[in-house]
DNA sequence: GTTCTCGGTGTACAGACGTACACCGAAACT
DNA sequence: AGTTTCGGTGTACGTCTGTACACCGAGAAC
């Protein structure tokens, strides 16, 4: 049983960042130490340098993870191969699709998404800035497609932003709670209904917006 | 110059309470050492004992601190001598006061709420809850305060904390934008303004809600 | 005026921390 | 076949951590 070189680097490499992922859960990244990391992973201390070059390093590939199939999920599910015919139906067709995708795919990375929530706030300057970076990049891509919409003529550029912000802002927060949530199913059905109710309304809402007033 | 014992201690407990909260700007509390904040103190580490149990005691109580004026002031927000005739005009009225209360408030306790913002979420267990404690009775404060309005009639009490949910979520968003804005003129006014904008949005939007479809 | 209470002090210790350094052995290169 | 590369090891250091213990001195209680 021989193995390649970056076989084994890639392979202690992931149960590093499998033994953060863990050893975080219920702490922030910072209080985590260097020491523990290795002892979890069953390597020397030092040869965690050989992978990165600080523990806050650890957290930006842990970042870049997380957000890598989020955002992608995320576009896919405002894409039709027919849309629907009127902007109501489309609204609420895309609502669906979204928050079906996020119920689906966050239980299933939970920790990852418990780490993110945990770190977008509490986490170092450089791991905070890169989640925040992530976010504004899903908040745009979100404002392009809602523009698509024909009737979202009436809106203005600073009101797309506006709103979109706003349906980022909600989903952000049903995302942290059903990572908290750990899967549990009666938990997960509540999110869904409630973050479904709650786009419905904005959005709704936002059919009768007029930027002008 | 003689200070009796409970002015005296009361006034290392603030100096300590003081000394946490400067020292965790940056990194969660749990990364704080005893040590650390007798340090800034002036006092020597085993006396931190004399005022709180562990680091984590201490976080409880700038959490009941930091929300203690906050929730009066919201509710404040919300009562009127002479109410505004129909419901728009009342929705936009509270609107425009519960953004002016938390654009002026935020600012000057900005230290408060970006430690509330970091240990939502990334705080010890027993601060994680303290902090979710107080913002369900905000949320709870709001919808009662919406059922009030004459025209909510048509709304469900599932509906009713659905729409608090969304509103306070949005609010907290803000909130902790303008904690990290330190106080910055131009992001304050920004804010401000997207705040407002965004709940008009949601409550004019709810006006022509109907529960029942 | 004597005694008690209690916030703050100083010393001391065992353990965990980050990291520097020299080293090993097998895969990879030539 | 000989040499280089590099992930992982083991030791060793100075520093910081939480906390136990004995002690002090001034305000409070009697």
């Amino acid at each position: 049983m021989t193995e390649t070189r970056v076989e084994r680097k890639e392979r202690t490499r992931r149960a590093i960042l499998d033994a953060a992922l863990e050893l975080c859960e219920g702490q922030p990244l910072a209080a985590l130490s260097l020491r523990q990391v290795a002892k979890q992973v069953g390597i020397v201390p030092t040869a965690f340098y050989r992978h990165f070059e600080s523990i806050d390093q650890l957290g930006l590939a842990l970042v870049d993870e997380s957000f890598s199939s989020l955002r992608s999920l995320l576009k896919a599910a405002r894409t039709f191969d027919s849309p629907p015919a009127n902007d109501r139906a489309l609204f609420l067709a895309v609502v669906d699709n979204s928050v079906k995708a996020l119920v689906t795919h966050v239980p299933k990375a939970d920790r990852h998404y418990r780490f993110i929530a945990r770190e977008r706030l509490a986490g170092s300057a450089t791991v905070r800035e890169a989640v925040r970076h992530q976010l504004e990049l899903i908040e745009r891509e979100l404002a392009t497609d809602i523009a698509r919409v024909p009737g979202a003529g009436r809106w203005s550029g600073d009101d797309l932003l506006i709103l979109a912000n706003l349906l980022v802002n909600a989903m952000l927060s049903h995302a942290e709670e059903l990572a908290l949530a750990g899967g549990r199913a009666d938990v997960v059905r509540r999110v869904e209904s409630t973050a479904r109710r709650q786009l419905h309304m904005v959005l709704i809402g936002a059919l009768s917006w007029d930027s002008s007033r």
